[in-house]
DNA sequence: CCAAAAGTGTTAGGAGTACACCCATGG
DNA sequence: CCATGGGTGTACTCCTAACACTTTTGG
């Protein structure tokens, strides 16, 4: 017990060109230096697992206000090699019109990765990240997270290729739209996205209206 | 990050009387002495976080092979005066049958509750106990984790009254056993229960047999 | 014979799935 | 004019939910 130490690592998830992509950091340190890892980072004194969470999540994308849950808690004692870390994993979503703000300290070390081409990971981190993986495909069929990834105006085909990307299997259009329209969520606006061919109508995410 | 300790608590649940219970014990020492908690203890240096959940399982219930599923973590810096201590929440499930083993070193102070008559809780465990409840009540519609709490051979009525007992409301006898001979997962016996009026068929929980 | 739990089918509505064509625009 | 993504309806299947009566036994 005297050496224990408990970190916080988070799977941030993204959709761009069209793919499921993943935030990882190189290592410059010692074990694994030079691979890829999760970000994460040590929980400090006074903060509570989910505000050590959000500022990781902060720290390496200089954003706020995501989507942000607590996954799983990995505590094998030989998953670090340097001693004993417990590990909460949480993963996030960031919206697509954010993620402009890769910075952070270590932005050349970062990297957006599409899931299914990540390279090699440090520790336990595939096995997090196959479980972030699991739990947002899951979370997508009966909650609306999949909102979470779109900015605030979008069209029902960027929403549709969110979900394809997420679930990579193409969906059926006519039965993706019915269903998001039951479950009335959605406020079509007046106006339309010119890009390309016929204009998409834009729409956004509100509450349902009480009638 | 000097006085970190790590715990792992164990919401452990039956089904008794009819009514869905859980396993309290009452604290000898302070913070909380004299409260009920939910039973638990701090991980050892060499054990894995499941590792712990079992050995305090059976240190509180004298049993093994129990259906054990990591729920969540609470690590509040607050939650315990002491210190900081954050605790990886567990729910077990224990068959009725089994529970006559309820020894364990302070057995005397542990004791049966059903879930709508919880006394107050030490910590946050009223927290974790009402993870554990959602936890639960969602995992029986979509897995079979409602047979854990029986013993190998059971009726479709005691079944009934388990899924009844943890939802906490009255399903119809004829669609809750068409839904059950669906999942195939019953092999029916040639021994039937002769408790009262008619006998009921025995059954006993099986892969389904391919064909 | 009676109380009590066992056992058994049908119908209606909602959700999911499969499937094909016309529309509006920019180039 | 044409390539491209936007937009729309129907038919079938399956699951869920509501609902009532007969059977068998012990006492």
């Amino acid at each position: 017990m005297s050496d224990l130490r408990v970190t916080v690592d988070i799977v941030i998830f993204t959709v761009r060109d069209g793919a499921l992509q993943v935030l990882l950091v190189k290592r410059g340190v010692p074990p694994f230096a030079g691979q890829y890892a999760i970000p994460g980072g040590f929980i400090h004194a006074d903060e509570s697992l989910e505000a050590a969470a959000i500022r990781e999540l902060h720290e390496e994308t200089g954003v706020r206000n995501l989507f942000l849950e607590q996954l799983y808690s990995f505590g094998d004692p030989r998953r670090d090699p340097r001693g004993r870390v417990i590990t909460v994993a949480y993963y996030a979503l960031i919206a697509s019109d954010k993620l402009s703000v890769v910075a952070g300290a270590d932005a050349a070390e970062a990297g957006w990765f599409a899931v299914t081409k990540v390279p090699p990971l440090a520790f336990d981190h595939q096995q997090i990240l196959a479980c972030a993986l699991e739990r947002l495909r899951n979370k997508l069929e009966y909650t609306t997270v999949g909102f979470q990834l779109l900015p605030a105006k979008f069209t029902l085909g960027e929403l549709q290729s969110v979900y394809e990307a997420i679930l990579n299997r193409k969906l059926d259009k006519r039965n993706f739209r019915r269903k998001i329209a039951l479950l009335k969520i959605l406020k079509p606006l007046r106006q339309y996205q010119h890009t390309g061919r016929k204009p998409a109508q834009l729409h956004r995410f509100a509450a349902p209206t009480k009638s």
